[in-house]
Order: structure tokens, then C-alpha cells, then sequence
DNA sequence: GTTCATGCAAATCGTTTGCACAATG
DNA sequence: CATTGTGCAAACGATTTGCATGAAC
């Protein structure tokens, strides 16, 4: 199982982008944003080094339906809130319950090793659009 | 806005189909079931009337990320357990707690309307198989 | 009869992959 | 130099859509 990985600034600068923004952007949104360094990226790369990233654990994949897989640099396990309208995913600052998942696993009989809480609404900028 | 949906024998079949099963099937697997009344169904039919029976609220899509969408003909709110190996979703005989979805509105700050709890890790057939 | 639903095939869109060349170690 | 990463374009698979015909009202 040795890491044959080698460095590569594209998928530096790739974790750099994720690091660096609190949305949880597309493959696309990521394109867009790292091309500005590399000219002559290709959304090829940006998907085969997200996919490296996830394996290596750096990177998060999220899915909210609808198309476009979403991504975002693992920090600490959270959950989200789902604006219904537009789509966008905020990070809930909401500590995890560790005790909640072993509660759960108890409940259902099932092998859980982690949970996640997803919060669904309309969020602040489209109710004030109206 | 009056509803000039017009009935469909087609539509009719997929509804019942959906509410028949306890999986959540793909579209492709409701296709296949509802094909054997309806030689000649196309695919792109199912689409359709998935699409009306979700904006009709009689059925719900679901989003477990990586290619296929979910459908499940709508119950009461409830949550899912997700297998992290063969994707498998299993429905959660688990009392929904409306105050959650309060207590974490206050929380948050957050204007959420419902909450979905997701359990993730590895079913029962998966982990018997080694 | 007017309008919506269907079947079929082509089109679309996000993502993946094969290949020749460049970069890494 | 041996191997991985890149860019490009073609391939892929799920979903959508345009169009002519058939069913619903």
C-alpha cells in the first residue's frame, strides 16, 4: 500500500482553494478558481485530483442532490443547513454528539460509525428576496 | 395556478409501484418494474412523471450522492441509514423529534423547517461478506 | 377539438477515461 | 529512466428535451 503519489502544483493549489473558501464549491467553481494560475488546466485534472484528495482524506465530498457533487476541505465533522431554495450549504456551528450515534446505533440495531444532521429551510437571503 | 395534469396509466403504475417497494429505487429500477404493464414505456416517460409526482408531493426525491437519484413514495418524514459499501438505504424506525428541528433552529439562528438525520456505515450484508 | 402525455431518438450535462507528452523523484 | 500527472478530446451514463402521434377531457 505504498503512496505513490507524487507532488504536483495543480493539486496544490486545488487544496489551497478548498482551504481557503467557506462555501462548499463545485469541480467547476474550482476550475474556475485555480485556472487563474494554470492557464491550460482541464477539468479532468481537477476531478482526478479531487478524487486523489478524497482518498487521501484531505478533502471531503459532500452530495446534495441535484446535480453538481460538492466538495470541501475536511476540517472536523459538522453538519449542514440546505437552503431549499437556492441551494446553498452552510456549516452548522453545532457541536457533533458523539453519544448520539452510539445512541442511535443502539436504537436500530445497525453498525453506525457516524451520523449526520442535515437542517433544511429557506435561507436568509432568499426569504429577505421574498 | 390550476393543475391541468391529466391522468396517465403510466403515472398511475409508477405510483403504485413506488408505494409497493421499501427500497428507494432508481429511475431506471422503476422503469424496469412499471415496463412489464407498459412494453413500450420509455424512459424518458418515468422522468416526467417522477417529476410530477414530486412537484405533486406524492413523492419524494432522494439524494445519496454518487449517480443515481433516489425516489420513495412519501410517508411521513423520517431518516435513513446509508451503507457506506453497496449504497444501500434503509428507512430508520426512528421517532422523528420535531423539537429537534426547534432546538436547533435556536441554536443556529437558522430558519430550518425540518431536519433529516443520516446514519452512515456498513449493513449487515456487506460486513457478513468479509 | 384542444391540450396534455407518450415514445422515440437526439441532445445535454456532469464526470470519467485513453492517449501522447511533460513533470516528478 | 521509470512512473505519475497533465491537457486534450472523446466516451460515458443519467437525465432532459424536441417532435410527431395518441390519449384525456
Amino acid at each position: 500500500m505504498a503512496d505513490r503519489t507524487r507532488k504536483s502544483r495543480q493539486r496544490d493549489r486545488i487544496l489551497e482553494v478548498l482551504r481557503e473558501t467557506k462555501s462548499h464549491p463545485t469541480a467547476k467553481w474550482v476550475f474556475d478558481k485555480v485556472r487563474k494560475q494554470f492557464p491550460n488546466l482541464s477539468l479532468g485534472t481537477v476531478y482526478r485530483n479531487l478524487g486523489i484528495l478524497v482518498k487521501q482524506g484531505l478533502v471531503s465530498k459532500l452530495d446534495f442532490g441535484s446535480s453538481y457533487d460538492r466538495f470541501e476541505a475536511k476540517t472536523l465533522p459538522h453538519h449542514h443547513f440546505v437552503c431549499e431554495n437556492c441551494g446553498r450549504v452552510t456549516d452548522l456551528d453545532l457541536p457533533i454528539d458523539h453519544l448520539l450515534t452510539k445512541k442511535l446505533q443502539k436504537a436500530t440495531g445497525l453498525a453506525a460509525t457516524r451520523h449526520e444532521i442535515r437542517l433544511y429551510g429557506v435561507c436568509e437571503k432568499c426569504s429577505s428576496k421574498g
